[in-house]
DNA sequence: CGACACATGTAACACGTTACATGATTTG
DNA sequence: CAAATCATGTAACGTGTTACATGTGTCG
């Protein structure tokens, strides 16, 4: 849903048209993330639909079409920017569930795929870390990448952990067995 | 492509039918991830369809269905694996995306939606932490909430971050503006 | 004019979710 | 038998991607 609230919020500022939001998007995304621009034109069709945005018909003066932010969209917005996501049941991690595979299958080696994963997960770090200081200038850039950062640092200490949790594993006697818990349900419940 | 390939892994330990490939992949993920059964039966068809699993169309005895894995597909799940998925762009983060609007809307508070967030996310670490406690004997489970915990503790240092950049760029002369990059396409380039 | 950039769209597909429909088997 | 559970599917929708089609305006 981000995309959708996004453009919701540039059309906040004033009434735009696709392409254009288009480029608003990516220049305050630090360029980072490229916006599929037939995206862009469905979601205002559906954001059309929903009544959060209204449209200039043609207004008959060029090619472009304008929308604008409606009461309802302004409302919208303002719940979205004031409400976190529902993070209760955490997004599956591709990372993980490879690891979780690799662990399940006996004849794979586990860590031969952390290696690997680890390895390119350090590069990359690189990479953002030099693209980041090549332009200090640009604020929203740098927010961009250190969300980035942070999130592939939080990974390859995971994969740390993993190891950590393995060679303990290892070592107990091969422990009571998981026991087949009663099958409970885990969810994290949070009013938000 | 998590699921594509997670149901490909459990089925690379023997022939199994829909139902018990949800069973096996939220046990081996701590039933943290739910899986949706109708997901389940369309993915197996997709891969039936490439080629990757072949079924026993209803081999009479009983309703279920069993599936096999094949042999491209025993080579489909070697390489992801062993590869890591191309993160050169990385992911657009909603929360990230919320700030960086809510920065570009001057009548907005990026403070209170970053206050707002930050207490969510404190809260949820907290009962990750509570249940990752409760059940120390899983240790799937404890994975997954690992890699929970870490992530949510890259989110919460880059909302530090930000306040850290804010202050630095309000502290500083309004800057030599921006100066419109020549709108270069980043793009972290990197074999894998 | 012809090429190029601007601007808007549509089609087809992958993946994911929710909801509903339909049988078969077990069990009270 | 009736109800619950097991098991397989389908339909509709949202979001996202790639690719293609179609106009319009400008400029060499």
């Amino acid at each position: 849903m981000s995309v959708r609230h996004a453009l919701l919020g540039l059309l906040s500022e004033g009434p735009k048209y696709g392409l254009q939001l288009r480029e608003e998007f990516e220049a305050t995304t630090g360029e980072v993330w490229p916006l599929n621009i037939g995206q862009v034109y469905t979601t205002l069709q559906r954001l059309e639909r929903d009544g959060l945005v209204e449209s200039d018909d043609h207004g008959a003066d060029g090619p472009q079409k304008g929308f604008r932010i409606t009461q309802d969209g302004t409302e919208e917005l303002a719940k979205w920017l004031s409400t976190p996501p529902d993070l209760s049941l955490p997004p599956r991690d591709e990372l993980v569930i490879k690891v979780l595979v690799a662990l399940r299958l006996p004849h794979t080696s586990v860590h031969d795929v952390m290696q690997v994963h680890r390895r390119y997960l350090v590069e990359l770090m690189q990479q953002w870390t030099r693209i980041r200081e090549e332009a200090q200038a640009d604020l929203n850039l740098a927010l961009v990448i250190d969300a980035e950062l942070f999130r592939l640092d939080a990974v390859l200490r995971w994969l740390d952990a993993v190891g950590t949790r393995l060679k303990q594993a290892a070592a107990e006697p091969p422990g009571p067995a998981p026991a087949a818990l009663p099958r409970l349900r885990r969810r994290v419940g949070l009013r938000r």
